[in-house]
DNA sequence: TTTTATGCATAAGAAAATTATGTATGTTTG
DNA sequence: CAAACATACATAATTTTCTTATGCATAAAA
């Protein structure tokens, strides 16, 4: 990724997220949406991406097509049911992560 | 920590933002707190508290002040001049970060 | 008297990145 | 035309940052 070190852990969040909204990706295919998505703030490295496309696969949360586009091998994913499930509920843990630290960041006053 | 993934990497800038809210406090009181304000959401394990606080000691961030209570020992830390610089840019970061996140979550539709 | 709470600390191991490297094809640019 | 850049995959070594386990010590509660 690029920056801080925050992201880490957040990185298979996003990619499941990014399948419920497309479809059908190719590893590279991902590293340039993220970058285009957050104005170039998250650049995600192919030593973090693989490994963690692999393991979501091998967790039965992707599955996978093989695809060549002018002699170039493309590796496409797509959520399995398995998949579509984990994305809601690590959308949700990671939207109540946000809540939490929110909660740090910028505490509510408490009314005692 | 607790449940998911995601606060690793936040967990000094959660140290330095209560340090610049209540100026001195020590290390139990420290995860007795963060358990408050996330109503148990989020436990910061000893194991990680502990090497974070001495990190940012040796770079500069915090001092130590010791002192015994009710016959224990107890370290408080406050930031130093160079802590209350790194907290700010570390807020900055964690809210630029949670920003990003959010524009991958929930993409603002183009107007394309 | 054993457990729980307070209070510190460190070592072993796991998870998830970064950095570096490798392979291969295609396009752009000097 | 050669070098650099872009596309497309992959893995190994290393680093960072946790968890889990353990250790020491005092005090209160069960």
């Amino acid at each position: 990724m690029s920056n801080s070190k925050l992201y880490k852990g957040s990185l298979s969040t996003i990619i499941l997220k990014l399948l419920a909204e497309t479809h059908k990706m190719y590893g590279y295919e991902i590293t340039q949406k993220v970058k285009e998505l957050t104005q170039g703030e998250l650049n995600i490295t192919e030593g973090a991406l693989y490994p963690a496309l692999h393991k979501l696969e091998a967790d039965g949360f992707l599955e996978v097509e093989m695809q060549r586009v002018d002699n170039r091998l493309r590796k496409y994913y797509k959520l399995t049911q398995a998949g579509n499930q984990e994305k809601v509920s690590r959308i949700e843990e990671l939207e109540r992560f946000i809540e939490t630290i929110q909660g740090i960041v910028n505490p509510k006053p408490s009314l005692g």
